[in-house]
RNA sequence: UGAGUUUGUUAUACGGUCGCGGGGUCGAGAGACCAUGAGGAAAGUCCGAGCAGCAUAGGACAGGGUGCCUGAUAACGUCAGGCGAGGGUGACCUUAGGGAAAGUGCAACAGAAAUAAACCGCCGUAAGAGGCUUGGCGUUCGCCUUGAUUGCCCGUUUGGGUAGCCCGCUUACGGUAAGGAUGGAAAGGCGAGGUAAGAGCUCACCGAUAUCUUGGCAACAAGAUAUGCCAUGUAAACCCCACUCGCUGCAAGAUUGGGUAUCCGUCAAUAGGGCUGUCCGUCCGACGGAAUACCGUGAAUAUCGCUUGAGCUUGUCGGCGACGGCAAGCCUAGAUAAAUGACCGUACACGACAGAACUCGGCUUACAGACAAACUCAAAUC
RNA sequence: UGGGGUGUCGCCAAGUGGUUAAGGCACCGGAUUUUGAUUCCGGCAUUCGUAGGUUCAAAUCCUGCCACCCCAG
């Protein structure tokens, strides 16, 4: 199962105003009912410099695509990391997993 | 051995599994396979250029920038070599370094005075007021005391006149720039002569300026001669001089921007009417419309710009060097919520600063370390 | 990505190159009061974001950095 990226800034902005949220300790999803998964990150200036927001959307990615073997249906999503003092992709995965498992998606 | 100076290189490496970006090949498709994929600063956005759009005959004014000389370059505020100045024992380092005699402004406080010879002082001349007392020692001379303690004449109790004297005092005129607590700066410095007192007034040395000669493309340097020396600092104050500059930026700019129906406009054709020109009405066809409705939908979008370029590597030649010429070879990210990661193993020095966004040339700033070369100083030994 | 602006005491801020860098609020100490508030008096910037330079002299002029803010489809 293949996740598609979300691009629009349009898709954005529905998932923003419109989007179901679930939280954990380190990262906020935003999900919404679409024919394909799609998944998009979103990472603002105040998680640091560049290297550091390209390492944190790394690392999400690898998570993501850890955590997607149990999803059942088809969503867009959006997650919006937390600004920590670190990040890990162990602590992402759990997370990840602990929410699909709560939202049953 | 220790302390340093300058320049350069490098920026974890290798293997396995899963995964990401765009590209190629195969495939109807799902997908499979192949090679490839961040930096020395990709950063800051401080300069310069390409490229794009707009403006523009040419010139002048205004405004901005640069500022020792010569060269390099597409260009630069960059770089190289040199000159001057400053720092360091030295290797070496730093340096916005044109013009103050075109003009204007500013220079607090302090100081006699701040760009200008006024004041104090010093010296000379003239005038004026005043003082030279009481005295002591002593041999008449003389000595002490005083800033100066005298002589002659008249008178003789006090005194008056005249001359003299006071490193004295006051005023006026003149000479002077040695001295005057300051200050960043006081009309070259220092010494000697000289003078009424002084002064480059004169002289030696140092400094400055001008001219000449020699060397150098030049900045400039060296030497000689002359001038007693026209005169503070500030132009990163206005300004003057020389050179130079259109403005805006890839969010530039270019292309595309659906379908159906209706309506409107234009063109051509056909038929009819108003006799020509031409105008009016109807039907069909083509083109156009940022007009309306419905469907569709992404328009802050898609495609191009977008990576072959003042390109890189190696060799060779020219040049002290920046750099340039020639030859051969190479193609090396192109995303757009934006690609390099995760896990495992091995090795060690245990991995710093940090992520392309149109592209180049510089500058500046950040950076764990490791390595190489050249050179300097100090100490010791031979 | 491009363009523009601001940094002065804990906060808001003034400041022609020249005195010890104005003020206001807050804070601290004292006076007044039985105690508070008010009022009065006094104190509070070893340096103007930072590093250099120009100048006799720099918060002010020049250059490089740092931080923050705003604008542009």
């Amino acid at each position: 199962m293949k996740y598609l990226r979300l691009k629009k800034q349009a898709d954005f902005q529905r998932l923003f105003q419109k989007g179901k949220r679930a939280s954990s300790a380190t990262v906020t999803v935003l999900y919404n009912k679409s024919q394909n998964t799609t998944m998009g990150i979103s990472i603002g200036k105040k998680h640091g410099k560049s290297v550091q927001r390209n390492r944190i959307k790394r690392l999400l990615r690898e998570a993501f695509r850890a955590a997607q073997k149990d999803m059942q249906g088809a969503y867009s999503i959006v997650l919006v990391p937390k600004v920590r003092e670190e990040y890990s992709v162990k602590a992402f995965e759990r997370d990840l997993r602990c929410i699909i498992k709560k939202e049953k998606l």
